[in-house]
DNA sequence: TCCCACACA
DNA sequence: GGTGTGTGGGA
């Protein structure tokens, strides 16, 4: 599969084909047609104080963290305010500049974190709290959410039996204030409401046949900033299924961005393209409250105008090393370097990633992914902390820090738990200590306080730890706590027989349970749940790739009928039970599936993934093995989806 | 498993 | 720069 090529056929035919259609249900990250979207919250700490505080958008604002900035809104922007600049400096260029710290722990007030007028000189005391941040980052993820799952709800176009949006859609949550989304299913799904001619000559004999043109010779973009076309392609032309899919893209970012400007006050920009590289780079073209859209037809030299260090991945020692070793930062001039000779320099796998990354080709997935990793407390010392004393007053803010955010993530109801705690101290050397968190006990303040001394008695008997300039604690390794397995267990039951059933109609009580009608903090913690079932779904024994290999099992292909008279189909895959006028978008489905399964194999041989560390020749050395130890098998990569309702 | 380096916001 | 996150390698 490579290259669509221009057709020869007097009847003008689209350049992409049904297989490629097909490509975008479930999540072939193959596919030229994908459309990814990267949301970015423009300045979002700034914006988390100005709502807060009610400020105007007008005002501006910037937040304070001791004598610096670490966000500034876009109204102080035009004074020069940035944040490399101090205090004095930012007063002197906008003497109406609202500085609002950030709010802080303080010694002494155990784990109850505020907003204080005097905290930038208690920096010898207190610590900074960022969960104003992190609840607001919550609310606005679910608001995403909840906006994607209602987009075109009521446009039911002629499937009266779907009255909810049940499409699966792939969100990462990339950091506090940043999301992928891949918007692909959502897309598909559009284009077949819109475009009935698309649903015709699916079957298999046809499936590299090409699609017929869209019917539109304009496509209306609305307010979108569009990235203008390569030189070498023109507007005249007619647009092509992949610009129709941006622009339906482009709508239901523009719905999501309206809903968290509405409910929560928040405005964010984003970028729309066939990939997260992409998408990303467009997201930050038009800042703040803008959105843009990356066509194919404009990568080439969208990307070409880019240092590569600003890519993804190349921002640091590797991008450096690249620099160094052809002595260019542009990707224009990196383009005529050859593979053979990017190979010379770079190890084989980091060659061919940059190869295709610089040509725009980035297949990674949007991988879903809410559920916090680790948690961590640190703290830096100016001038740095000389005793046991001084290094336990922060242990114990650090423990009580980390307890109220382990509490949010439900340990209280053993919902999840960290298994392991760390310390980290830098001194003249930087070091740290991990141990065990004994699973019989119940976590409290006390016993992370309790672990996190344990841990600076060996960091101290350790040696050379005064002066210390730095002390973190953090921990990780969560594990599912007993009441939640019995969730996913329960799920199983009926899980297993809806194992190959299309994600599309999953069983109704799945859907439900997560219930409509709780308050905002139960429902985002039961959502939570939502997402790790998935996740078990994405181990390898319950993938995809072994779904195929369920089909000799209890099949009894018939059409029968209900009470009611409409005639029924019993799957011969997969044994799901339909009503008859389902059962071509079914077996279009599992069409769909077994493409994506191929595209993916495909894709394992022509995408290399993106380079590591030290990938000193030929190592690849976890290869294979990982699959025995700890019985949490790593989920293969893009497995995972979260759905939600 | 433990510890570290790296990349990013 | 400070405070968090996440990934992956090597011993």
């Amino acid at each position: 599969m490579s290259e669509p090529t221009e057709s020869t056929d007097p009847v003008k035919l689209s350049r992409f084909t049904y297989r490629q259609l097909q490509g975008l249900r479930h999540g072939s990250t193959a596919t030229p047609l994908r459309v990814i979207a990267h949301i970015d919250l423009d300045a979002f700490y700034a914006q988390c104080e100005m709502v807060r505080l009610g400020t105007p958008r007008e005002t501006p604002l910037a937040v304070r963290q001791w004598d610096s900035l670490i966000a500034v809104n876009y109204a102080a922007r035009p004074f020069g305010i940035t944040r490399f600049i101090n205090i004095a400096e930012a007063r002197r260029l906008c003497p109406d500049l609202v500085l609002q710290h950030v709010a802080t722990f303080r010694e002494g007030e155990g784990g109850r974190w505020a907003y204080r007028d005097d905290s930038y000189k208690k920096i010898n005391t207190d610590k900074v709290c960022l969960d104003p941040y992190r609840a607001q980052s919550r609310k606005i993820l679910q608001t995403i959410k909840e906006a994607l799952a209602t987009w075109n709800d009521d446009d039911n176009g002629d499937n009266t039996q779907t009255p909810k949006q049940e499409v699966t859609v792939g969100l990462e949550k990339a950091s506090i204030d940043e999301v992928f989304i891949d918007l692909s299913p959502l897309v598909y799904k559009a284009l077949l409401q819109r475009y009935p001619e698309l649903r015709a000559g699916t079957q298999d004999e046809n499936r590299d046949a090409e699609l017929p043109i869209p019917p539109t010779t304009a496509l209306q973009w609305d307010r979108d900033c569009l990235i203008d076309l390569d030189k070498i392609e023109t507007e005249e032309d007619d647009p092509d299924w992949d610009d129709v899919g941006m622009l339906i893209g482009s709508e239901i970012v523009r719905w999501v961005r309206k809903a968290v400007w509405e409910k929560l006050s928040y405005t964010c920009s984003a970028g729309l393209a066939r990939n997260k590289m992409i998408a990303k780079l467009g997201s930050a073209c038009n800042k703040p409250n803008l959105q843009t859209v990356v066509r194919n037809r404009a990568v080439q030299d969208f990307l070409g105008g880019y240092k590569f260090t600003q890519i993804r991945m190349l921002g640091g020692k590797l991008g450096d090393h690249i620099t160094a070793a052809f002595g260019t930062e542009k990707v224009s001039e990196l383009l005529n370097v050859s593979l053979e000779q990017l190979r010379t320099r770079l190890d084989e796998h980091t060659a061919s990633w940059l190869y295709g990354i610089i040509r725009g080709d980035d297949r990674s997935e949007v991988n879903p992914r809410t559920q916090i990793k680790s948690m961590l407390s640190a703290k830096s010392f100016r001038p740095s902390i000389s005793s046991i004393d001084q290094a336990e007053k922060w242990l114990r803010i650090f423990a009580a820090d980390i307890y109220g955010r382990l509490v949010e993530e439900g340990v209280l109801e053993n919902r999840r738990r960290p298994r392991v705690i760390t310390l980290h101290h830098r001194g003249s050397q930087s070091r740290s200590r991990q141990i065990p968190i004994p699973g019989s006990n119940v976590i409290n303040e006390d016993l992370l306080y309790d672990l996190a001394n344990t841990l600076l008695r060996q960091v101290v008997a350790d040696g050379q730890t005064w002066p210390c300039s730095n002390l973190s604690l953090s921990v990780s390794s969560f594990e599912d706590g007993v009441s939640n397995n019995k969730a996913i267990e329960g799920f199983l039951v009926r899980g297993d027989q809806a194992k190959a059933l299309t994600r599309s109609s999953r069983p109704r009580d799945t859907d439900t349970a997560q219930g409509g009608h709780l308050p905002n903090d139960k429902r985002r913690k039961l959502d939570s749940d939502g997402a790790r079932i998935d996740q078990f779904f994405a181990n390898p024994v319950h993938s995809e790739d072994t779904e195929t290999g369920e089909q000799g099992t209890s099949q009894q292909p018939e059409m029968d009928a209900e009470p009611n008279g409409i005639p029924r189909f019993t799957c011969l895959r997969c044994s799901k039970s339909m009503p008859e006028y389902e059962k071509e978008e079914h077996d279009d489905w599992h069409f769909a599936k077994d493409l994506a399964i191929q595209d993916r194999e495909e894709a394992k041989v022509s995408q290399p993934t993106p380079p590591t560390k030290s990938s000193t020749r030929g190592a690849t050395a976890r290869g294979r093995g990982g699959r025995g130890g700890g019985g949490r098998s790593k989920t293969e990569k893009g497995q995972m989806r979260l759905a939600f309702q």
